[in-house]
RNA sequence: GGGCCGGUAGCUCAAUUGGUUAGAGCCGACCGCUCAUAACGGUCUGGUUGGGGGUUCGAGUCCCUCCCGGCCUACCA
């Protein structure tokens, strides 16, 4: 048995005191786009999220609602693996840091931190507001009275809490020298500058126990305190990546997926992924996960989705209403991978309408029907082709080529772009080669138009199966591909169409999406 | 206050680390076609590249300055 190379993406860990949100699910959708991609070129792939499901903000919901914190946490959970359902985004696994391999985990990587000489006992002490549950740094508050308040004016007081410390100060030179030799570690690159600017001034070391709650991993009894430490969030969480590799706890067969490859985040968490989880790794003697992919934020018409504003959309509304193709391929093509979006109803429509139904799927239905309708049903014959037919093939064979150039640099969006450029060419192909008026000038002609705009069909599904799966797949089906058929290997013109095979009826792809009339008696 | 990113056509974005008349898609207008999901193709309209100054044979690109938007500035996740 060959042994395929690995590839390891990961989601973020969501928070679990909360429903999944449009952000989720773009950053679940693009995340199993890559994942698929790499798929289909042929890696042994491993797809993981997870749930960050401890800390104080989990006990104070489930409290306000009348669960018990693990009751919320399984509840959130079941809401993220539906989403996850929805959107045809099944990850392999998913963590929940609940889970008793992943408390295993984080104590093993404690302990190595520990015997690494990185972990001792020391106090926090700083500026802490109650109302808020927030520590505040000296600059951010105002005096008013002898008194000081937090940037939400609410009283903050003096308070001194005993806490492990991890030595994230000896740590600043290490990281910046593998940002250095890393170039593309932390990636787009103007979030690398910053994690950089913000490495340069020196680290402190990071207070990674808390003793105010409970709901956590407990850290290992020490001589050295009598008080009840549970885990800092984010050694607790960040750790979660690892723990479904089984890499720190012993053996298993998804160890040799370590390190990741790619861990895809929203821009708010670069610090934490690009800073303290490195240093963890490197303290612990892991080794680091070779890129964290950074994107945007989403607006609903410019406007941060909140609460107070009323523009909460649910995902899986969107999904039900536009499609999962649709909503997956709106995400990736129109929002420039790392940057943050925009979505609209406008939008979305007029996207997926443009290039899913008008260009893509109206383009297979057309060549589809003529040929089920003239060539009895079966992929047509090749004749002689003219240097047209050979054009539109050349770019429909390079497409993947080009399009693995962008997904290497994890821009989803430009491959579609390379991908919808050949389908507008496909479409300029057929209507120059009008095979209708050669269908009783020159017959030979139509077929050969219509197989070859079937195969360039057949060359542009097979990498969009990463985007829109279910609408790619519907169409390899059309086309009689067979399952097995159907990874970039098999683009290549050595699996070409054969002639004579069988196909079924034709079927639209990607319908129109068509405004509800009003009701007229509502 | 300090730092980072961005401001290019009505909209969303390009422009090979200064090099010809700043491009593409969508939208809009007109024409063509009828195989097709009222879809497709062709032509056209449309930009003082946020403002101003400077360097250069040449600036969207480099420098200065101002304006606008977003983000970071050591522990909410």
């Amino acid at each position: 048995m060959t042994q395929r190379p690995t590839y390891m993406i990961t989601t973020a860990i969501p928070y679990a005191n909360g429903a999944p949100h449009i952000g989720h699910a773009y950053e679940r959708i693009a995340t199993d786009a890559f994942a698929r991609w790499k798929r289909l070129e042929g890696f042994d792939v491993l797809f993981v999220t997870g749930m960050d499901e401890h800390g104080q903000k989990m006990q104070r919901t489930a409290e306000r609602e009348g669960l018990t914190p693990q009751g919320l946490a399984d509840r959130t959970a079941a809401q993220f693996q539906r989403m996850g359902e929805v959107l045809d985004a099944r990850a392999d696994d998913i963590v929940r840091t609940t889970q008793e391999r992943h408390q295993q985990t984080v104590l093993e990587i404690w302990r190595r931190m520990e015997k690494n000489g990185d972990i001792y006992l020391s106090k926090y002490a700083g500026w802490y507001s109650v109302r808020d549950e927030a520590y505040f740094d000296e600059g951010e508050l105002t005096e008013r009275d002898g008194k000081k308040f937090s940037p939400t004016g609410a009283p903050v007081e003096w308070v001194e809490e005993e806490s492990w410390f991890f030595r994230l100060s000896a740590y600043a030179e290490k990281l910046l020298a593998h940002y250095e030799a890393n170039p593309d570690f932390i990636t787009p690159e103007h979030y690398k500058n910053e994690i950089v600017a913000f490495v340069k001034r020196g680290l402190a070391d990071l207070s990674v126990s808390r003793t105010t709650f409970d709901w956590g991993i407990p850290i290992p009894p020490s001589p050295q305190t009598s008080a009840s430490h549970v885990m800092y969030v984010w050694v607790d969480a960040l750790t979660n990546y690892i723990t479904s590799t089984g890499w720190l706890t012993g053996q298993g067969d998804r160890v040799r997926f370590w390190p990741a490859d790619a861990h895809v985040i929203g821009k708010d968490i670069t610090r934490f992924h690009a800073i303290y989880w490195p240093a963890f790794l490197l303290s612990a003697n892991a080794p680091l996960p070779k890129q964290i992919v950074v994107h945007g934020f989403l607006f609903s018409r410019g406007e941060k989705m909140s609460k107070s504003v009323g523009n909460v959309v649910d995902p899986i509304e969107l999904a039900e209403r536009y499609g999962v193709d649709q909503l997956r391929y709106f995400f990736l093509r129109e929002i420039p991978f790392g940057q943050d979006g925009n979505y609209s109803h406008e939008a979305i429509v007029n996207r997926i309408n443009a290039d899913l139904a008008n260009d893509l799927g109206n383009l297979a239905q057309r060549s589809l029907s003529m040929i089920a309708k003239n060539c009895g049903g079966v992929v047509p014959r090749l004749h002689a082709t003219a240097d047209e037919d050979a054009r539109i093939l050349n770019e429909s064979g390079g497409v993947i080529e080009i399009a693995k150039r962008a997904m290497d640099v994890y821009r989803p969006d430009h491959a579609l772009a390379e991908i919808f450029r050949v389908v507008a060419e496909a479409n300029r192909y057929f209507a120059s080669q009008e095979p209708w008026a050669k269908k009783k000038t020159d017959p030979q002609r139509m077929e050969t138009i219509l197989y070859v705009t079937a195969e360039t069909l057949r060359r542009l599904a097979i990498p969009l199966q990463a985007f829109v799966p279910a609408g790619a797949g519907a169409l390899l089906d059309l086309l009689g591909v067979p399952e097995d058929m159907r990874e970039f290997v098999h683009a290549s013109a050595d699996h070409a169409l054969k002639s004579g095979a069988p196909l079924p009826p034709p079927t639209p792809v990607f319908p129109r999406f068509v405004e509800e009339e009003v009701a007229p008696n509502s």
